[in-house]
DNA sequence: CCATTTTCTGGAAACGTTTCCAGATCCTGT
DNA sequence: ACAGGATCTGGAAACGTTTCCAGAAAATGG
């Protein structure tokens, strides 16, 4: 309807003033009340709002920040999406999203895709960190924050996370409540998250720590529930498990699901845990006991970690990072009666 | 690392050309072999990548589209979000995500804030559509599509989906399978999902084709799991229901929590469908019958019309529908013994 | 071999904004 | 009343790109 924005120039020869002026006035810096209320008049008859391109062209500013994930579907991704979108709005930023997943090679390319200038910081949570996409991250022409693995030795900004801990209190866990053969799902091992957490269970189940008997694992395809369910039969059906540590929602809720299938009841026959405490873990039925890795909060500190740097950025790199917890609900209880509760 | 990046004129004096003909070797348009041969060499050598707010500010073009939603956390519009983004991306278009829940007052503020023009286009699902918005939209200086109401009249692309008859086919499923008393749990009343599936509720439990003997309503505050287990249980807590239609997978969830409370078998004491089909419903234990309105459908067809908007964009305004289909899980099945299942 | 078209090139403008700089006006203190 | 400063204003440049225009060079046709 609107035939063309109106522009700073219009707004200036509708008041009458000058184009340095007008700008001034708009922007409060240094005129005079008069000129102010003139420009402010002559603005609001001719409906302007400014430009972002021509702003963000002079300013070298884009006021945009894009959040980078392998794939949006991930409710664990949802989270960070909505933490980070929350807070950089208030900050006048807008956010970008980009799945690395179906539309660019490789995370990598993604970030040298930064270097046409779109986007004044990059939020990142790669599945995978090798040599060719830390490389792209240090000549990236913007700061980069990293949310996964601690990059501290090669200057990157990181928000990471003890994921190996987290499993570990998941088995403590089981033990305390009187498990002892404890099966283990992972996704694939090739995976920042993936190693994290094998190393983890195996941390957590080989020393004289382990009070259980038997320790296993069974590898999914994904980090999916689809995944979760083929890995569940396959590891349920070698029988003997009372546990099995999941390393991820999406995973548990399939190891679940396949648990159904042999007629194990959850919790009574067999405990399982999750990982990421996602909503959809708290929803399903049973509730998913799982090991928070502080999603929104690890999206929020990665916010606040790009916000800074976008303001001068000269300081050196920075690593935080954020605790796991372990939340329990109604997928894991004491094992049945036959075995006394562990205290 | 990086100190600064090159600029095209640098290119351009790294080749010993004029500025006028790097651009055009560079787009390969009436420039000889021997010049894209030096201009491609010099911007290899200086690793030159074209700047997205120079060419934005000269090409009036932004290579941006932005989807605007209420609750980025709801499943539906992250399968819209990813279908969206399948369908622009390999245009070269960027999708921008915003929320406007909590950071803009209103849908229609945020339509308005389209004037400082960072974005070719919009693709809006507003939960509520009020004259306010409509006008916004109307005067918006870019194409925008609204998911949702049909606005054919304003002369506004929108995609649509026929939830009511969805509904209908809801009830009709549980009439078939035997089931007499149909309650509705209901999101508000003063959003145009809620309403539509209201009428539709109400048109299939009225006329003379409702061979049920009972229908009623509760209503939700949200369309959240956590509003659905509330108004599931008050509903429930009236008794004497076979069945429930849930106007959202979110609620039927809710509900089917509520009922596991008060100690009912779903879907043997009680039948219950959901709606939009989403992924979660499809995990959940039981897995939902859902009416889908197909989401990622929507979302394609949304990116689609406003690809050819922003094209040349003096078209009509079209409107396209998506038809609601009945997806039948385990949270539906033949009524118990006592009733002989309906033809 | 000249006239005409085609192909290629460089200068310059334009997109809309912010900000440096210099000049003008006003006020203040002595 | 006048020097000095503070305050305000307008001209112009800059950000990096694409594209119009005109002119030069090359190719083509007779």
């Amino acid at each position: 309807m609107t035939s063309s924005r109106a522009t700073l120039i219009q707004v200036a020869e509708r008041a009458g003033v000058s184009l340095a002026s007008t700008s001034r006035a708009l922007h409060g810096t240094g005129a005079s009340p008069a000129m102010v209320e003139r420009v402010r008049a002559a603005a609001a008859e001719l409906g302007y709002s400014p430009d972002a391109t021509g702003r963000s062209l002079r300013m070298k500013r884009t006021f945009q920040v894009a959040f980078a994930v392998a794939d949006i579907g991930n409710p664990v991704y949802v989270e960070m999406l909505t933490a980070i979108h929350e807070v950089l709005a208030p900050h006048g930023y807008r956010v970008v999203v980009m799945s690395t997943g179906h539309t660019v090679a490789s995370t990598a390319d993604l970030v040298r895709s930064l270097s046409s200038g779109f986007v004044d910081g990059l939020i990142v949570s790669p599945l995978r960190t090798d040599d060719e996409l830390v490389t792209a991250i240090m000549q990236a022409p913007v700061p980069v924050v990293v949310i996964g693995r601690s990059l501290e030795q090669h200057g990157i900004d990181s928000v990471s996370t003890d994921s190996a801990a987290g499993l570990g209190q998941a088995v403590a866990h089981l033990l305390e409540i009187g498990r002892r053969q404890i099966g283990f799902v992972n996704g694939p091992l090739d995976t920042t998250p993936g190693a994290a957490r094998q190393r983890g269970f195996d941390a957590a189940t080989s020393g004289p720590a382990f009070t259980g008997e038997h320790a296993e694992t069974e590898r999914a395809d994904d980090f999916t529930v689809a995944a979760g369910l083929e890995a569940g039969r396959r590891l349920l059906a070698r029988g003997g498990l009372d546990a099995v540590v999941a390393a991820n929602d999406l995973l548990a809720i399939g190891v679940i699901r396949a648990a159904g299938e042999l007629g194990l009841s959850v919790p009574g026959d067999l405990a399982v845990t999750g990982m990421d405490d996602t909503e959809i873990g708290k929803v399903f039925q049973p509730s998913l006991t799982s090991v928070s890795l502080g999603s929104a909060e690890r999206g929020r500190l990665a916010a606040r970690l790009v916000l800074d740097r976008v303001g001068d950025g000269v300081e050196p790199a920075r690593q935080v990072a954020v605790g796991p917890h372990l939340v329990v609900r109604e997928s894991t209880a004491a094992a049945p009666s036959k075995e006394k509760r562990a205290r």
